[in-house]
DNA sequence: GTGGTCTAGACCACA
DNA sequence: GTGGTCTAGACCACA
């Protein structure tokens, strides 16, 4: 029923798992500025997972600065969704460079790195022609 | 002293820089087909660390088809430089898959993510025109 | 409407928000010594928050001397501006206490350190030269 | 014994304790870049405390830069001394800001400020005329 | 041996 | 009710 969940199947860490579903409900606008995140324990235990798991993601999105943790009040959120996406287009540029690197290191030419950064997005486009249904 | 090293201030997992340095070494050519690495004892001694974890490097190396172990006389590189090249290429399609949908959820269009491939590659050129060397 | 304000995005606690808020009050002559506090209930209810909050915030108003509360007849300024600026002024030292221990800790100069702060009054000088009002 | 230490008088939390505590001793030169913290459970051990607490303070260590924690290996110092005290002194200019804009609220000149920050440097002084003992 | 994650649950101050 | 700290202890991968 809640806005977030986690999946035990995913490799990913429980509170990796929390930090990314919150950015992605920001990001979405399911979530926006000033909004209150559920509780740390009425999120755990609706998730059936220990409140300090809770915590530890609501502590790091909360130094991301992305929510505040109002004692006693609640976590409520302090970006909003394109401030958030700037942020992450920094972190993409930066993976990028390592990308640019690694491709250097095999020697690839321009050319190359750009084409495939091409065929990649189209490959990945998931409808080609129209947007959305 | 070898070609092999570690660096213990790397973040990297020991393990993980022992094969990243093989591979490195294979695709520079300082390693070519057919030639041995050194055993895992020789090199254990000689960098100071726990045997377990050279073993480790090369059984992974060796599941990845780099190098083939031969009981009792030691591991040799199967593939040449160009070999790993492809296979290394291979991967980073595979991370730059992983970007390509980040970017998507940060709405991103096809035209700013390969800006940014462009604009990251430019800035990454060691010295345009002249090579020093 | 009323004088007093909360912001609920502050991450300052409420009641510390409460205190400061009154002080500011009496400093800038909004309130003066002899004018009376909205009493507890009308302010909770006026600001929904519960009165315990505020109860807090005049309890702590009363240990510093600066509101009496007359049982029955509400809490009443006792102080006026200048007075509490004096009483701001010996906390403020206390502060440049701390900082000063700091820079030193950190092998800082007695020249550095006045420097420092001759260099921040003077970027944070709101107009230099003729005061706008 | 060790180098580090708690106090439980302190009202300072136990994690910020050691979080300072470290600092102080790469400040100090008794910790230097490279240097191996103690393990997690070998300081535990040695304060009484709960391994969990060791790692918050660590974990906080490791996001300011101050050290990297090697899966497996352990916990080393990255930054030396003159490189905590530059960032130590960039945080203390924060900290004059916020007091500078309170002496503003005050109605405290430049000359008061500047004042208050020379006699409690002077009244601080361990020992004026000569140095050390 | 090492650090990292997670659970279970106590206790605190603030609202 | 809320978040924050801390203990106790299990379990994991890496060295």
């Amino acid at each position: 029923m809640g806005l977030i969940t986690i999946d035990y199947r995913d490799r990913k860490l429980i509170y990796e798992q929390l930090i990314d579903n919150v950015k992605m409900l920001v990001l979405r606008g399911d979530l926006k500025k000033n909004d209150f995140l559920p509780s740390v324990r009425t999120l755990a235990k609706e998730l059936g997972i220990n409140p300090n798991t809770i915590q530890k993601a609501y502590a790091e999105l909360e130094r991301q600065g992305i929510i505040a943790s109002l004692s006693g009040r609640g976590s409520i959120v302090i970006l909003d969704g394109s401030e958030i996406a700037s942020a992450g287009k920094e972190s993409l540029r930066a993976e990028m460079t390592i990308l640019a690197s690694k491709a250097r290191t095999l020697h690839m030419t321009r050319e190359e790195f750009l084409e495939c950064a091409a065929a990649i997005w189209q490959a990945a486009e998931p409808d080609t022609g129209k947007e959305t249904e």
